[in-house]
DNA sequence: CCAAGTGTTGACCGACCGGTCATCTCAAGG
DNA sequence: CCTTGAGATGACCGGTCGGTCAACACTTGG
């Protein structure tokens, strides 16, 4: 029972963290048990096909996110423009670090794989597209917060949060392939300027 | 001569086709030729690896954007705030020209093929840089000529050109996820409210 | 007419892929 | 003490991967 859970865990562990480092398609199933120092059958003991386990990788990071620094970020207690930047900078220090123990930066978890599977597999597609759907949704909290709190003048704040998140994996996109963390301190900011006007429904 | 010249075009055109629709990992040497109607060891004859087909892909479809519909926003008879406009729908009408024939979403080529291999493959990673390099130097230039002629106040335009390509990326990205084109119409029209202000270097 | 170069053919290679399975261990419940 | 089932083991499966190679066809220039 405690071994059990405590192979699962191992094996989530390192598939989370080579499929972050690498891409889903590059890393082996028998690769994540060596280092997991689990046998192939036991893994599949645990998880009935790689997909599955691609499943459970995404509930445990975006699980991990929303207790984490998300929910720092997104605390009530903070300023809601200031929300904004403490989310950029914690994709910056995440990524810099990261960068510096492994020398290549890995981006985020959840756009590398929803770019990698989204044609293949509509399971995983949708799954990450409710992961998505999920942290708009935090953003429109605090657009919603910053317009009552006269902040900032009245905006479709439904849109403009998702083309926040849409330009916060965008620049995490570009960063990653220039491999250098600082793209994401010196655009990042920007996301504060994005703006998407209420159509007028007269 | 003729054959020859023509093997290596059907190639790449399957290539490009395939690794754009799925992705560089998922599809193999063998099914580029069974489609391209070449047997294994023609293949190799023009393209020495997979990792120098995928370059030679990466330039194909870059030379092909280069004079074509990038040429074709980026006009410089066009209204510089138009040009971005132009570049939104672009990419929508692709999308969904894409979308409606192939029932997915492919997203853009060079965004998959960087999250995708960046971390395995420096070579690729880049080429794939360079090619974002030469996409945020055409935003710039527009930025430069909008600020020219007043349209809009003076900002950092080489930073605001690399947040708008960012942006443009994030919500193919975005888009893709959501196998919904529409999404590239909806966010698309938010990249012309981004901006980074000039530091001042006093 | 021949040599050389360009392109073609398809069998073949070792390595690896995701996944299966019969067998075994061992702790808990009756 | 015996049954049961969760968990562990590792050999094994068919298939695919990127890549190689020797033999062959055909054009072209000398």
């Amino acid at each position: 029972m405690i071994s059990g859970d405590d192979t699962r865990t191992r094996i989530l562990a390192t598939a989370r963290e080579l499929f972050h480092g690498r891409s889903y398609a590059d890393v082996g199933i028998k690769e994540i048990c060596q280092i997991s120092r689990v046998q192939k059958g036991s893994f599949y003991h645990f998880f009935p096909s790689k997909q599955d386990l691609a499943m459970a990788v995404i509930d445990d990071m975006a699980d991990d996110w929303a207790h984490g620094f998300v929910a720092e970020a997104f605390d009530h207690n903070l300023p809601p423009l200031e929300r904004l930047d403490y989310m950029v900078d914690a994709a910056y220090y995440w990524q810099k670090a990261a960068k510096d123990i492994e020398g290549r930066m890995p981006g985020c978890l959840f756009g590398n794989l929803a770019l990698e599977v989204s044609t293949r597999d509509e399971v995983l597609r949708a799954k990450l597209n409710a992961v998505f759907d999920k942290a708009s949704f935090r953003f429109r909290e605090t657009l919603d917060e910053a317009v009552e709190l006269g902040l900032i003048p009245p905006l479709d704040t439904a849109t403009t949060a998702q083309s926040m998140l849409a330009f916060l994996e965008g620049v995490i996109l570009l960063a990653k392939t220039r491999n250098d963390p600082e793209v994401v301190r010196t655009l990042g900011p920007a996301i504060k300027t994005l703006r998407i006007e209420l159509v007028s429904n007269s």
